[in-house]
DNA sequence: TCTTGAGTTTGCGCCAGCGCAAATTGTCCC
DNA sequence: GGGACAATTTGCGCTGGCGCAAACTCAAGA
């Protein structure tokens, strides 16, 4: 690990509540790795060899289905652990991970998983932590696409995206990576058309702007009340 | 614990790998609790202050949103453990859990977690294993929510709970325990109506029978083509 | 600068499945 | 045994959003 590194690695959540000296126990056993955007860091159904921390870029997480269709799981933002299916007791990775953008990670093979999670408990429960939130995320989505109009449903996967990866510029919240409108159908269940449809809508209104591979919230306030408005608006 | 428990809890996958001993040294610290047919275990965004275990019975595990639709999450048959906030680092419920038929319960204090985990490690292993199921079944949910029909996601919802619920009986798969319509509807993101519609039809063509808040599968073959029915049948 | 291709926009027609409403049936309790 | 209620079934009309198709636009490379 290089000096550079270790500052930004002390800061994370998942390495809170560690001693210098512990992080760099953890880390001793890392390695580091780049990815050029869209190539994998690991595919679906594939033998899980490690598990990873994000240190730059973004990361896709797709699930494919058996016919083709893809379906975006989340996206992985800087600092978060993935593909932690060691911790959970998989033997292969659920889903795929490719880089949105360029991107820097860092893995540790499976096999140290249960040693780390004994040895440095903070460190176990931070991983859990995230699993359970993306948990209760997934089923919250579950709900969104039960009961929600798909209308509702980008609205709400925009100030998701805006919360967890935006970049606030002085136009607004932009999110800091390409998306395209299929991207967001992706995450919603519904086609790049309706998405496309309802981007312009919005921009129309002046609650965003938007261009190729761009999204920038300008009044989330607006998108909030779209996004739980129950009956049509 | 009575007698009778211990024989039946120590063939739980959840205690496998555990000496008797150990098992009683876990099970000391567990109450057991019996709750009548639609009662709750406990309520979501209730503070958690248990996890727990299914004896006897089947649960409803049920989202509810600010304006009151229900989405039912899973079911949690015989054996599971349930409501493991504490092991994820959550201090509320994220849904309800409510007694689908007479059920009997042991619950832990959440507060016993940390040190049950770090003492019988096969145990936290094999509960981090439920939970790694359970987030992988959830995200198959929201794939096939995304993708499919609404002929298709009834067709693998029955076959779900054919599968972990059912019951052979001599004329066929029987869900044991009671479900309408309306729950059906609320695992697959429809209504009690197109439910009713594609059970009448199913019937018709000798694939189910069913009853009031009763569903037994005949020919799970002819359900799993109609599952996997990529373009209209 | 020009070309090329990927990403986006928009129009149009259609239909799966929802909402509403009413009839029907089975079950539990008095 | 019979009433009452809950669950289910079924008809009908409507519409949100999909599928298809075509036009357009930007970005990058030759």
């Amino acid at each position: 690990m290089a000096a550079l590194d270790r500052s930004l690695i002390s800061r994370l959540p998942l390495f809170q509540g560690l001693t210098p000296d512990e992080q760099s126990e953890i880390l001793r056993d890392a390695r580091s790795s780049r990815y050029a955007k869209e190539t994998a860091i690991f595919a679906q159904e594939a033998e899980a060899h490690s598990f990873f921390v994000l240190i730059a870029g973004h990361i896709r997480v797709v699930r494919t289905t058996p016919d083709g269709q893809q379906v975006i799981a989340r996206y992985i933002s800087e600092g978060e652990i993935f593909g932690v299916a060691a911790a959970l007791g998989r033997t292969t990775y659920p889903a795929s991970a490719v880089a949105a953008v360029d991107c820097v990670v860092l893995a540790w093979p499976n096999a140290l998983w249960p040693d780390l999670a004994r040895r440095f408990p903070v460190f176990g429960a931070a991983t859990y932590r995230t699993v359970g939130s993306r948990l209760q995320e997934t089923q919250t989505r579950v709900v969104e696409m039960s009961t929600e109009q798909v209308e509702q449903r980008v609205a709400h996967a925009l100030l998701r995206l805006a919360n967890q990866t935006g970049r606030k510029t002085d136009s607004g919240i932009e999110i800091d990576f390409p998306i395209s409108r299929q991207d967001i159908a992706e995450m919603t269940g519904t086609t790049l058309h309706t998405v496309s449809r309802l981007l312009s809508k919005w921009e129309e209104k002046g609650i965003i702007v938007s261009g190729r591979q761009k999204v920038t919230v300008k009044d989330a306030h607006r998108l909030v009340v779209l996004a739980e408005n129950r009956d049509k608006g």
